[in-house]
DNA sequence: TGTACATCAGTGAACGCGCGTTCACTGATGTAC
DNA sequence: TGTACATCAGTGAACGCGCGTTCACTGATGTAC
């Protein structure tokens, strides 16, 4: 039975053109990896994989683990890479939005909303990893969100109703605001059951969360 | 020296008039496993702990482990009840401030910080199992502060200016708080450097958060 | 285009190690008289 | 109080298992002529 799985797939492959390049076959085994490690990664933490696990769902014998990575903590990094680079995209897009006339909280939600569930594996990796992992995973992810904070209070900042805010207050609402946007994306993998109305309650509560953060502003008097 | 080390002890034991009875010595080891557990938890996940690690932390040969807990993750459960129950008295200090007279937020604070700080292991344990664990002390203690959020609600409803608030949306402040008091959590157990300084900047942040989502009360209309 | 050799992703046997768990044991503490 | 027996927390040898890692290998793909 696995014979005629693996003739089946070969002639699939043969009649769909399929890469045959021994560099894309690499690449595609290690993806397999990748996404091996990420789909285990559902519900367990990283220090929990195993290589011998992680090859086996991907398809290949433990020992041609190494043509790919030197160690399973050198897929670990990859994975943050591989993360970050989604997070830094969503990050940017939602600054790349904040400059635009419209509603800035409903635009900056709708596109934390969409990334998260377009990368949901990328972003449970994280959130995993940032409270419950080690160090390096831990650590990475902290200052890349400490970074976000410090670039949001730039841009509010910019804003004029908060022209006369001390810096140390910016970056307090800055930090609360991401807290909230944290929360959020956790909200939305958890999400039960998973249909279209738990997700736009969800949205909701965000928006809500935001508006209550900047309904306070006009009230705020810093006392340095 | 092994030998010489555990002859002090005795003597020591014997000469202060320590425990004797069967029993408290059996309570006595318990807590060794149980401190040597959280101990070896300060910068790792509960999943990859091991019953040989614990124990010889915690002094006894892996096979006396038995004697306390039949299994790893029933000791676990225990962390779990242990680290629950001060979460609890935590909460229940916090509402009961809530109903006295003096600066409500102030006195939250306080009381969150003085009981992170005295119980920074089992806090510590509660964070990281919260997002990086597995199933059921994950879902434990997401559980509690649900039910946290939900008390708080009921809470907020109390207040005057607060009266004409929809359930809904005295929910998303409550969920906005409880947010931002686990930011403040994460805060403390992170704290670099570990002095006074930074604990009493912390602490101003926590209590900046919570006045600015405060302030955006009186300008809150809900549109159901 | 065809042939001969090089490369290298994936294989399979083998290793030593720490793991959880079993079992019969020891000897100090507890209990009955 | 003193003696004889029961209890049971902790011991130490032993087990089978999955682990990461090594090594020599195979055979399809790549390259040089």
């Amino acid at each position: 039975m696995p014979d005629e799985a693996r003739r089946g797939l070969r002639n699939l492959s043969t009649v769909t053109a399929e890469p045959v390049t021994r560099h894309e076959r690499k690449e595609r085994t290690r993806r397999a990896l990748l996404d091996a490690a990420l789909g285990l990664l559902a519900d367990r933490g990283f220090a929990s994989l195993s290589l011998r696990e992680v090859t086996k769902v991907a398809g290949i014998v433990p020992t041609a683990f190494y043509r790919h990575f030197a160690s399973m903590d050198e897929l670990g990094v990859a994975l943050v890479e591989e993360s970050m680079r989604t997070l830094r995209d969503m990050i940017r897009s939602v600054r790349r939005g904040r400059n635009a006339s419209g509603d800035m909280i409903r635009e900056s939600v709708r596109t934390l909303y969409e990334q998260v569930r377009a990368h949901e594996n990328h972003f449970r990796f994280l959130v995993r990893e940032r409270y419950g992992g080690g160090g390096a995973v831990s650590r990475a992810v902290a200052v890349e969100l400490k970074l976000f904070s410090s670039e949001l209070a730039v841009d509010l900042a910019r804003l004029d109703f908060l022209r006369e805010w001390s810096t140390e207050d910016l970056h307090m609402m800055a930090e609360l605001i991401v807290t909230a946007m944290q929360a959020t994306v956790l909200d939305l993998l958890e999400a039960r059951p998973r249909d279209a109305g738990t997700d736009e309650r969800i949205v909701r509560t965000a928006e809500k969360r935001l508006r209550l953060i900047a309904l306070g502003v006009p009230s705020w008097r810093s006392r340095t």
